[in-house]
DNA sequence: TATTATACTGTATATATATTCAGTAAAAAA
DNA sequence: TTTTTTACTGAATATATATACAGTATAATA
């Protein structure tokens, strides 16, 4: 993907909040309205440059035929579910992508980076159940309480998180699993995220 | 709202149908190519019927100004929150709605009519916590085995359903709550949906 | 019964719009 | 250092497009 300037971003956020506006895309005299140029060329420039790193296609010859890619458009991005294999999971690879599934704004309280595909029943007790989709953010900072996805090594699990100083408590929500106590500055331990909300498809 | 024609359906679909596919509104040849009219003159007068029922407004003096209202918008579309008060609550009625959230396609396996807020702990070994969101499809063809919302009288529950004959027991998944047994042909009972999927926000 | 709405064809046209060409200037890349 | 990219102004133009006008015909209202 092919960086964008910052007037290229002007341009594109232009086109975007106009269509958001009136329901079709500007012409190029619209564009030089928004944002104050002098020539029509400038805004066709700019256009075709977008069209160039593949942010919106143009419709020769078509007046206001201006449509936004996949890339350029917010509103059908999709969300990435990763499978959480219960032991010796090689990390959160693309490799491991389930699937994607469409994304909608505000779905949750918080903005989340992807969707965890939960297997076993370790947090049963806090409501998450076997092939529950666990919305992650990516994050490392969390705070006492917070459910984390961590990983040890090539280990990943999601579970309550509990520190006191260098100590770690990494705590189930299930009385059948141990809890896992470990020291922050462990080789190959990392805290990849935490849980900002959840979804369960039947 | 007034009631639009066959033939101002079909337009109406085909504009729909065009931004879809372009990213952006037709022109009235457009319209007649897409629906085989041979004089522009018979997009523009559907164009303007469309305009005068409120599907659509036009931007007059501009190519392709056709905008879709809500009226219109099914991308727009939202469901409905409803609140599961704890005891009393007075059926599903439409003042108890809390909020409406973006529809999404394919968010579930199954279709569903509206979430229930849920109130309490009594499903909670079904991974069924306070204040999520249950997707609800409103059906009174449940299986044994399926989460229902049942109502007896003016009390709305969401149990585990099991039936033998006309025996019904609504089962919940907490030791600390009891199981409901009722006949079937009861006064004043009813099987309003089951669940089919489910959101916690946080 | 007269009037309005629906449902078009067919022609014409003013203008909205894309798009090219000719420049200028500065920054970035090769 | 030369070339390319970015970032514009300014003018010109072919054409894409909305839209009015003149008809025809049928169905629905008032």
């Amino acid at each position: 993907m092919k960086e964008l300037t910052l007037q290229q971003k002007k341009v594109l956020q232009c086109i975007k909040f106009y269509i958001k506006k009136t329901g079709f895309p500007p012409t190029r005299a619209d564009i030089c309205r928004e944002l104050g140029f002098k020539s029509p060329n400038a805004a066709e420039s700019h256009l075709r440059a977008l069209e160039k790193k593949c942010y919106i296609t143009i419709e020769n010859g078509t007046s206001r035929g201006i449509s936004l890619t996949e890339n350029a458009d917010e509103k059908s991005q999709t969300i990435p579910v990763i499978g959480l294999v219960a032991a010796g999971s090689p990390t959160l690879a693309d490799e491991n992508i389930e699937k994607h599934i469409p994304y909608q704004e505000s779905l949750f309280l918080s903005e989340f980076d992807y969707f965890l595909r939960v297997k076993g029943l370790s947090m049963k007790d806090a409501g998450i159940m076997e092939d529950d989709l666990v919305a992650i953010k990516k994050t490392s900072e969390v705070r006492n309480g917070d459910i984390v996805v961590a990983r040890i090594e090539d280990e990943v699990t999601l579970k309550y998180f509990q520190s006191s100083g260098d100590q770690i408590k990494l705590i189930p929500a299930n009385n059948d699993f141990e809890e896992i106590h470990i020291n922050k500055e462990t080789e190959g331990f990392f805290i990849e995220g935490k849980s900002v909300g959840l979804i369960r498809e039947n």
